[in-house]
DNA sequence: ACTTACAAACAGTCAAGTCTGTTTATTTGG
DNA sequence: CCAAATAAACAGACTTGACTGTTTGTAAGT
């Protein structure tokens, strides 16, 4: 046995709640809601099911302090990507690869887990809620700092915030039944395009570099001409055994 | 006992078959995958649980089938559609406008019920992928005849379409936790305009109402100023307990 | 000493699938 | 055409297994 240092009640707990809750959240990406018992969370985790009942009474706590705790975790994250792209001016087309790929690992397959559950559970809804509305903040704040840098209106900058992400979860619940790789990067360019005509250059640059047509047939072929070649694009496909983030 | 004609073994089956198919999409809206049980189907149908048992082995055999029987219908519903829109000429709202009021009638709420069992089970997302194929030729048949009647490009058309799905699926599951009909109809108004701008006017027809300036504040509200008034545009917010069709 | 963290056995519930028995329709031999 | 034979539709009890929440007991920290 190695040596097993002292550790303070706080820490204790701290360790096997942390353990529990990210159990939790891997469990319900690779199992679903309805797969997972309490049992085989704790399994998980490597501590006793006793362990598990004395921090959470039942498992309804539990799954909502786990999805909540994903959630701030992935909002702080948003936070900080805010202050990035408002620092440096970033372009939308980032913000679009950022939300697919913030989306599309794990966060909304883990969302389309606990939806149906929310639907049909107005206590775990109201428990999630106020989470999910921090969530929208963080993006808000994303949307804001670029319409600001390009003196976009506010109210039409969000009503293409909210398409952008009704877009990528309706993608990425999609995902789960048609496995086709060229039909996610063909949205998701064609999307960007959209996106990018709703804001202006940026006042301090000079020259646009291919102003384009902006009329009916605006992108025959939307895929590469935009920007960016393809860092990481999409690629994701459901993917049904994900590592721990 | 009121008369009770004799009814052929067919005719037996048939019913019995149609009240539990039936009773399964109800419930499955209603109350969700993971709390359906095969007791509370036949209750609901109002047969007995051996009635059931004998038409169906599995509880998973008679979802899947349930959920393939409702795919058929909304899919014949989709290419009577079609057949009508290739006749008439209709306009792009129209079909957008149509998808929403599907979609969002139930449809994609057991949708939302169901796509996490089928992410887990192989065998459960075999049976359904290919009537799902059949839904989406469906789709293909309303947007290829507005694409022909316009001259559109094919390849286009259909990243539309597939953004318009994915826009709406992604709208639907929002409404979960989120009630605010301000922002799907907004949403729904901006996108409609999104999609016209694809389509040139009919050839036949001569003068457009209004060019409007096709840059980037389009649609500074975008709310009315697009074709029909507000029929029955969206309004639907996670109906929890629907009537049955 | 006393409280908190952890461990494990326990009790009650309920589902899915199987099995046995009963009624209703269809087939067939006279 | 009818009655016996057969098959299908239906009804409900039973078995097994698993899960949740509870309780009782032990070890670690304050």
């Amino acid at each position: 046995m190695a040596e097993r240092r002292r550790r303070s009640q706080h820490e204790r707990t701290a360790e096997t709640s942390a353990r529990l809750l990210n159990a939790t959240i891997d469990l319900l990406h690779d199992q679903g809601f309805s797969r997972i018992s309490t049992p085989q969370i704790a399994a998980q985790a490597g501590v006793s099911r006793g362990a598990l009942t004395h921090h959470f009474a039942t498992k309804e706590e539990l799954v909502t302090d786990a999805i909540n705790a994903m959630l701030e975790r992935v909002t702080a994250d948003l936070h900080r990507f805010a202050e990035d792209i408002a620092a440096r001016g970033g372009s939308s087309d980032e913000i679009v690869d950022y939300i697919w790929r913030m989306m599309s690992d794990r966060l909304f397959y883990v969302t389309m887990e606990y939806l149906p559950e929310a639907r049909h559970n107005d206590e775990f809804k109201d428990r999630l809620v106020p989470v999910v509305k921090n969530f929208h903040a963080g993006l808000d704040a994303i949307w804001m700092a670029l319409a600001a840098s390009r003196g976009a209106d506010p109210g039409h900058t969000r009503t293409v915030m909210n398409a952008s992400m009704c877009l990528v979860r309706g993608m990425i619940a999609q995902t789960v039944l048609r496995e086709d790789p060229d039909y996610y990067s063909e949205m998701l360019a064609f999307w960007k395009a959209q996106v990018a005509r709703h804001f202006p250059e940026k006042p301090a640059r000079a020259a646009r570099v291919a102003p384009k047509p902006a009329t009916a047939p605006a992108a025959k072929r939307a895929a590469e001409p935009n920007s960016k070649p393809a860092k990481s694009l999409p690629a994701r496909t459901a993917p049904k055994r994900g590592a721990r983030a």
